[in-house]
DNA sequence: TATTGTTATACTCTATAACTATA
DNA sequence: TATAGTTATAGAGTATAACAATA
């Protein structure tokens, strides 16, 4: 069929992440844990202590919705907040945290090694660069 | 600051998605339209009288919720619907759905030089192909 | 004054189940 | 039996507004 939407590259942009995030999500089920908490365990584990405001702004999460997704990951022990001043909550990993991590690193590892399988070789170098030029907000 | 997420090729499929997912509905918003409304609408010229339940699957839209959806375009006058069978619905534009599709394909086309501009003139030709093949959830 | 965190709320998008009617 | 369309409904994800407390 001639379908006119596969030359646009918003279009196929956007099926691409959605069959990606669908196909994260169904593998991380197991862990019970979104793609989303990953992100966070993830930046939490590479800069510990960062406040709850600057994760928010990290992931493109707004405060609003922040609160109840901290609140969750806390509850379930994975994550624990500490005052750094009298508003501000500093985020850090728990043991568990850690540990369930270390096992969801693994199911992203597999995950990004079959995103880039379906990639030619001669076009893999270039998958990173590109998305990451398409990502550049600021750019025109 | 050390972002753990940038190598990731998931990660940055699903911002970059976000980015201009949000852009080019806020580009057709003096339309009066969503980015689905106009992947419906350039399908439907592409392939006239093609079914409900057909487009729904070429755009990946479920058919419980292609009926509010497609209701929305006819009641809007864009589309209209012709009785194939006594089951299946063929779709068409209507004259008022070309004159508005006009607008929204000059709008789209903006928004695809917005993004190809922002990656480098030596990997611009690889955009679609990198795109195509990681939406390929055949694929491995 | 601007920022942090919170609650409440609403809207969009998506997913599932159940149903009727028809091929 | 499988398919087309519909309705109802529930769940994510995301957005805004308003508020209290604090920097």
């Amino acid at each position: 069929m001639k379908d006119p939407l596969v030359n646009l590259a918003g279009y196929v942009l956007r099926r691409a992440s959605a069959v990606a995030l669908a196909e994260l999500n169904q593998r991380l089920a197991p862990l019970n844990l979104r793609h989303a908490d990953v992100a966070m365990l993830m930046l939490i584990e590479s800069v510990p202590g960062i406040t709850q405001s600057h994760a928010g702004r990290v992931l493109d999460i707004q405060r609003a919705n922040m609160a109840p997704f901290v609140a969750r990951l806390e509850a379930r022990g994975v994550i624990e907040r500490r005052q750094v001043d009298r508003r501000s909550q500093a985020l850090d990993l728990t043991r568990r945290g850690r540990a369930l991590l270390s096992r969801a690193r693994r199911v992203v590892a597999a995950h990004e090694a079959t995103l880039l399988k379906r990639v030619p070789v001669k076009l893999r170098p270039m998958v990173l660069p590109i998305l990451m030029a398409l990502w550049n907000r600021d750019a025109a």
